[in-house]
RNA sequence: GGGUCGUUAGCUCAGUGGUAGAGCACCUGGCUUUUAACCAGGGUGUCAUAGGUUCGAUCCCUAUACGACCCA
């Protein structure tokens, strides 16, 4: 058996461990206190250029990943790298002892953790940097990082080790942040409206919200199957029911379907409910909420996304899904209101389409084919059909439009709402319908919830509500090309054969 | 599900039907203000996997695995 490459590196620094071991030193200490983080430090002392000025200061302590090392005989430099920064560490034969010099020389790894403490400089080159006085090691690690310069780049690595992806490449960092920071300034936003952020069940018993195909698992001592969400709805409007007037849930729902740049099986949607609200009151809230989140966490309402500038200041243009179709394909869905007609008013204008089985999965696919990939500034379309909108209140004396929008920017649908279906008798009729539908072999309907008609017969106030795909928010503001980009730990295969096997003598 | 492309050193990538290359990383030596440090030396590899064609395959063919993108 040959010894790989990646084993001989790591012996090599399996050596230095167990001679760090030797020498009374332990690799792997419980607790490090630190008096600085690298950036603080960077922050402090920006305007501290002279030596005599860092001369009256006490030493500094910082902790942190060794990134970088730059050895110069009697004395080196070193890149630490923490949660906030990067700082320069000196060291140095006179100021540490030669004993100590060749300690930590002969032992530090790139990668390897440290705790140092020592005086502030610049050095030559106006460089920020501590002189190391004492140091401790905190962490040897025994597999080689990423190159320094190209950064790690596969992308099936950068997704199943994401952990090597945050070392090496500053950009996946950043995007990781400011999909925090919008996460915190939706809550913001939603708090500052009276809304109460609520829990409610991942594992259901039925699952309904949405027109999607659920993740099924099993209960052993209820002895009973039970689906992961597909969306919150139905346990939100219950809370309405409830008396409790503005709810909302970030939480993340599941759907067994296809991987793609926009669609990850598990995913994270914020869903919110406003009793006495209508579609209306929801997109003036999305505007507002999506432009102060991108206010908050990037600064501006001016962003950009792959090469096209987008405007978030509100308000954002309406259109009527009628209109918007019509416009891109001279097809007016209204004037077409069977399958047959419909299918030949395609057929006349000759458009390239799937082949689909229902009516309203028709007016979707002109929606998704011709109107979508055009909307890169954000823009509500209104006005659904009631085949698409199960869940969503008719127009007034219209049998066949729903008091719905869904919004979309850079292409792709980034939330959905209505004024909610309150009518419990309207309601039960939607889901005999989709049941209908779906014996004529469609595919994905919502199973009646007799639970959920009980909660509407107890009265449900007008409510308007809202959900917004936050990885695809994500993806919008940080201006990256897929939704595993933003996602921490995208869903992939898993490997059947370990990727390495370090376990051999 | 279909198509295209990719898989070579720890990382980033070249390359060829005749026993494998660079830079970084690593190892040895030198160097006390460097920062993609530098100088001298060292290649550390199941060329994704399994078959096939061939005197000979990392390269050509087939299948498989994983990934990326496009289509459904």
């Amino acid at each position: 058996m040959t010894e790989s490459n990646s084993n001989a590196l790591r012996q090599e620094r399996l050596k230095k461990l167990a001679s760090l071991q030797q020498q009374g030193h332990s690799p792997y200490p419980t607790k490090f206190e630190r008096s600085h983080g690298a950036q603080q430090l960077q922050t402090d002392f920006e305007n501290h250029t002279e030596t005599e000025q860092f001369q009256e200061l006490a030493a500094v302590t910082v902790c942190g990943r060794i990134t970088a090392l730059r050895r110069m005989g009697g004395a080196s430099f070193l890149d630490l790298r923490d949660g906030s920064g990067r700082i320069q560490l000196y060291a140095e034969k006179d100021t540490l002892s030669e004993q100590n010099y060749e300690l930590l020389m002969e032992h530090l790894d790139i990668g390897d953790f440290l705790g140092v403490s020592g005086q502030l400089f610049r050095t030559k080159r106006g460089e920020l940097s501590i002189d190391i006085k004492n140091f401790q090691f905190l962490s040897k690690s025994l597999l080689p990082l990423p190159e320094k310069w190209h950064g790690l780049k596969d992308t099936e690595v950068r997704y199943r080790q994401r952990y090597l992806d945050l070392i090496s490449n500053e950009e996946t960092r950043e995007a990781f942040r400011t999909r925090s920071r919008i996460v915190t300034a939706m809550r913001t936003f939603l708090d500052g409206e009276s809304f109460l952020e609520v829990e409610t069940p991942v594992l259901q018993p039925i699952y309904g919200g949405a027109a999607a195909k659920p993740f099924v698992t099993h209960h052993n001592k209820l002895d009973t199957d039970l689906y992961l969400r597909i969306s919150d709805e139905l346990y939100l409007k219950r809370l309405i029911v409830g008396g409790l007037e503005r709810v909302y849930e970030i939480g993340r729902d599941f759907r067994n379907e296809g991987l793609s740049t926009k669609h990850n099986p598990e995913f994270t949607m914020m869903e919110c409910y406003q009793a006495y609200a209508d579609y209306e009151d929801m997109m003036r809230l999305t505007e507002n909420m999506i432009a102060f989140i991108a206010q908050e966490a990037l600064g501006t309402m001016e962003i950009e996304f792959q090469g096209h500038k987008i405007d978030l200041t509100p308000p954002w243009p309406r259109k009527t899904l009628r209109d918007a179709i019509l416009e891109e394909t001279g097809i007016d869905f209204l004037k077409h209101p069977t399958t047959e007609t419909l299918i030949q008013a395609i057929k006349d204008a000759r458009l390239k389409v799937t082949t689909q089985k229902t009516w309203g999965k028709w007016v979707d696919e002109l929606l998704s084919v011709y109107v979508e990939p055009k909307l890169i500034s954000p823009t509500f379309l209104t006005d659904y059909p009631v085949e698409l909108s199960p869940f969503a209140k008719k127009h007034d004396g219209s049998d066949t439009l729903t008091e719905r929008f869904e919004v979309f920017a850079a292409g792709f649908e980034l939330g959905n709402a209505y004024s909610e279906l309150n009518d419990p008798l309207d309601q039960r009729e939607r889901f005999e319908t989709e049941a209908k539908i779906e014996n004529q072999g469609n595919g994905e309907i919502n199973p009646l919830d007799e639970d959920f008609l009980t909660a509407l017969e107890h009265g449900m106030p007008p409510t308007g509500g809202l959900g917004i795909g936050i990885d695809r928010l994500v993806i919008l503001l940080t201006d990256r090309p897929s939704i595993r980009d933003v996602i921490l730990f995208p869903t992939l295969r898993p490997v059947k054969a370990n990727i390495q096997n370090k376990d051999s003598a």
